[in-house]
RNA sequence: GGCGCCAUGGUGUAAUUGGUUAACACGUCGCCCUCUCAAGGCGAAGAGUUCGGGUUCGAUCCCCGAUGGCGCUACCA
């Protein structure tokens, strides 16, 4: 038997804060490859042009590497298979659609997206399963020339033949789908990027990847990738589909429900170890006799975990465990380290410089520093309704507001300016004064009605804390809201 | 709705892969320590393994069904 050389990956999407999910994920694929003297490689998977945010990928890179996962091959440090971006492999995409166009496995689709819709909503409304009505499969050549000819925009289909695709999950055996539940998925969208599907089948074999370890919501579209690499005539990966770590009430762990940013984590003061660690404990995986006390490091890890064994139920990412587990790790640091990790964190020189600017004509001797800022330093505010609720507004009202002030700052840029036209231009159209709006969001995030500047404020305390903040705050009111009737 | 995956205390996991009083960790509660609060120590409650059928001398573990949860169902990943 040859010694198989092992490779795995991770591909994150630049979408925007590096995510909880791609920390274990990459976890998972980071142990498998030390484990086995494999490669482990980043790939940016930066296809959806409309998604993209351009701060998102050195997130992922400064989060990857605050938590101690390094890869061998990405866009930062090369490798013998790049490019690693897939932003620049276009050519390669356009290349092998053209050789399935060519034996006939895809074919151009040049409905347009109102069409589609319209079917869509037209199957759903006849209780169908929503599927490509196959308008475009069949075309004549004269037809395509015609349309191109024309200039028309269109984005190039698998064929998905009669029958049925059976693969093997690692975890849980054979898996099969009829193909009647497969769709001809796009392949190339008109922009001329390709789908995840395409690009993500051909990068795995161009980048000779042996394991696919993904996150279990990849299960059903697997059948489509197992189809194009057969399409192609190519060999297959093995594909482990990793269980999906869960919100308190079992849904998909989302930013609504938990923190799910890595940047949150690390600024809030977790330290890669405890955070590390705890993911590892997601799914079991470490064999739980030598380690009764669920206490271990990533060197532990390599030792001793086994992929093999996680159980597949969808674990709660438990929050409160999380801060158990963290707070050994503080205690664990000597009295210097702990005094260190204060000093590169939460106490680092940039962060009190810059709350310092903010203070120096608002306090009268250097001792009242703390009640103007204390804010900064704490994990929450618990503003009273008399401190939050603007004389005019019910609570109802303003904690819909809230929710939309949340949805603005998620999009904004996190600059002073950036913030304040995202929420005045929604207190416009919501009808709320610039006071209103402004007072209740600094009740939010300082606690109080007096503070140091509110947009400066929140750039300081940074995205990832701030909406946590807020959306914590809108969290518990809601619960208090529903208790009283 | 269709398709797929999953199912052990509140949470995360164990149970020589059919034989245990179902174990450990977090959380909760109590006691001790203590100027307080943590930490630490000791102890307790909490699941008869979602339910119903099978197979078996015997099922947490194997099979079938039901139920429930989750995911997918885009020119998003």
């Amino acid at each position: 038997m040859t010694q198989e050389n092992i490779r795995v990956r991770i591909a994150p999407s630049p979408t925007g804060d590096p995510h909880v999910g791609t920390a274990y994920i990459g976890l998972i694929n980071f142990l498998y490859a030390r484990q086995r003297g494999g490669k482990f490689v980043l790939r940016i998977e930066d296809t959806d042009r409309t998604r993209f945010v351009s701060t998102s990928e050195d997130m992922i890179f400064d989060a990857l590497k605050w938590l101690g996962l390094s890869w061998d091959e990405g866009p930062d440090v090369g490798g013998p298979f790049g490019p690693y971006r897939q932003s620049e492999r276009t050519e390669i995409y356009r290349e092998h659609a053209e050789i399935l166009l060519a034996n006939g496995t895809a074919y151009r689709c040049f409905c347009t997206p109102e069409e589609l819709e319209a079917s869509r909503k037209a199957q759903m409304a006849a209780k169908q399963p929503p599927k490509y009505a196959g308008t475009c499969r069949n075309l004549s050549p004269e037809t395509i020339a015609d349309h191109l000819a024309a200039g028309k925009p269109f984005t190039v289909r698998m064929k998905v033949p009669d029958g049925s695709t059976t693969f093997r999950d690692e975890l849980r055996g054979e898996i099969t789908f009829d193909h009647t539940n497969v769709d001809d998925q796009v392949l190339m969208k008109s922009d001329g990027f390709p789908t995840y599907h395409l690009a993500n089948v051909v990068d795995d074999h161009l980048m000779q990847i042996t394991d696919v370890i993904r996150a279990e919501e990849w299960i059903s579209s697997t059948p489509k990738h197992v189809l194009l690499y057969d399409f192609f005539g190519w060999q297959k990966p093995r594909f482990w589909h990793m269980p999906l770590l869960r919100n308190q009430d079992k849904s998909k762990i989302s930013k609504r429900k938990n923190p799910v940013s890595l940047v949150y984590y690390r600024q809030a003061g977790f330290l890669p170890d405890a955070v590390l660690n705890f993911l590892g404990l997601m799914g079991g995986g470490m064999p739980q006799e030598q380690f009764a006390a669920e206490k271990f490091s990533l060197e532990e890890m390599i030792q001793h975990f086994d992929v093999k064994n996680i159980s597949l139920g969808g674990p709660v990412f438990d929050l409160t465990k999380l801060k158990w587990l963290n707070g050994e790790y503080l205690r664990a640091l000597s009295a210097e380290g702990f005094y260190e990790a204060l000093r590169s964190t939460i106490l680092s020189d940039t962060y009190l410089k810059e709350i310092a600017a903010l203070t120096q004509t608002r306090i009268e001797t250097l001792g009242q520093f703390g009640n103007l800022t204390h804010f900064f330093f704490t994990d929450e505010v618990s503003p009273a309704p008399e401190v939050f609720l603007p004389k005019k507004r019910t609570i109802e009202e303003t904690l819909a507001f809230v929710a939309e002030q949340i949805t603005a700052l998620e999009g904004c840029d996190w600059t002073t300016s950036g913030i304040e036209a995202a929420l005045k231009q929604l207190g416009e159209a919501q009808s709320w004064s610039v006071k209103e709006n402004f007072m209740l969001m600094r009740a939010i995030v300082t606690g109080s009605t007096m503070s140091p500047p509110l947009m400066e404020s929140m750039v300081i305390f940074g995205k990832a804390r701030t909406l946590d903040r807020v959306r914590r705050f809108l969290d518990a009111q809601k619960k208090a809201a529903s208790q009283k009737k």
